[in-house]
DNA sequence: CGTCTGTTGTACCATCTGGTACGTGAGCGC
DNA sequence: GCGCTCACGTACCAGATGGTACAACAGACG
């Protein structure tokens, strides 16, 4: 195997091990010495392998939004459950304090991305699309005209990334549970599961 | 009063400045030296009148959180109103684009704050209760069950900055109208006014 | 008048920042 | 062997950073 382009194993190594270490530290206010030494190598070697400290956050914020679509993906096309039970699936794995570190990235990147900080700026044209075109199809699919499957797909995206914000700042488990609880309970017939018309054709 | 020469200028005034300059751009990644000389005054004069940069950033947060606080006030405190309406009005308020500033600077230190960095970190213990608990005596108020009226709240709560996150990154006012519109109707009756002010006193 | 107190400008400091120049091996094809 | 590229360490740079020392100027008060 010949290492050709500059960083086939060892970049995406140490790309792993930013990301981790951002999820941990947060990305604000740090120095390449500071990541550099936290990943065991030298501030020299993050811009070898990335370029610049730019590179570097990009390849974080991207690999950051590649995980995330990955996780979109694997709670998402669970077809045999009914909308409501897909939604507490993803709110019981979502709302895991092993997953908080990463969330805490998130929200980190996303309000510095409001702010028009490069490179997490580029968060923003699928923070939001690339989590509501999915859900929108399970609401068609579960019988809801599309434009009401997209306000309910719209307003559950958003529930949820409210109440995660919630459940980070508060760590109050339960709290979170009864609030995502009744918005499952006040959600359309047609996605509680009753009545749904599966053969949508 | 000694209107004083136009380079004198105190501190309460400076502060509100640099509230409108974080609101604008941001207080991730500024020096004194940048936001002094947006302020038409020198880092000197920051340090001179707030201690430290971290001192200001102290007041800056401080005072983004009484502003909140004040908003929050003058937003949820109109008993005449049924909690459906009251909650459009709220939304309706916060969603206009002149607020949008002030949103992403919310957004912004709630990112740090979760990442735990000094002094955002305050930010936490208030950004949540302080909303929750005034809500949560509207629906109380409107005949829940304080169990139910709090869940309610903090899915109300949620929802609204899961949705301000939305509007901000996508700018998609429409869509975003029709999530909420989507929630309201899906309140419980006691909150749609069917049944309005069982007598309280 | 002099003195004191609150502000402000100038000049400076040590430290840290991202980035670069340069040397040095290790591995590999020839 | 030779050359060549990748990977990495050491040493360094110019600039920016937060913070400080010190002087100067204003007005209030005796």
């Amino acid at each position: 195997m010949s290492a050709q382009s500059p960083g086939s194993v060892t970049r995406a190594t140490l790309l792993d091990a930013a990301v981790a270490f951002a999820a941990g530290t947060g990305l604000t206010d740090v120095s390449l010495r500071q990541m550099a030494s936290a990943l065991g190598t030298s501030h020299r070697m993050l811009i070898y392998h990335f370029g610049s400290k730019e590179g570097l956050l990009v390849a974080v914020v991207d690999e950051v939004e590649r995980r995330q679509r990955e996780a979109m993906a694997a709670l998402g096309d669970d077809a045999a459950l009914t909308p409501s039970e897909s939604m507490r699936r993803m709110w019981r794995t979502l709302a895991e304090s092993s997953m908080w570190p990463f969330e805490r990235l998130f929200f980190e990147v996303y309000g510095q991305a409001l702010q028009g900080r490069t490179p997490m700026v580029a968060f923003l044209d699928t923070v939001v699309e690339s989590w509501l075109e999915p859900a929108t199809a399970v609401g068609v699919r579960a019988g809801l005209p599309r434009r009401r499957a997209r306000a309910w797909a719209r307003l559950g995206l958003a529930a949820t990334r409210g109440l995660l914000l919630d459940l980070l700042a508060t760590e109050d488990r339960k709290g979170c549970d009864d609030a995502m609880e009744a918005l499952i309970a006040a959600l359309p017939l047609e996605l509680s599961g009753g009545s749904a018309a599966a053969g949508g054709r």
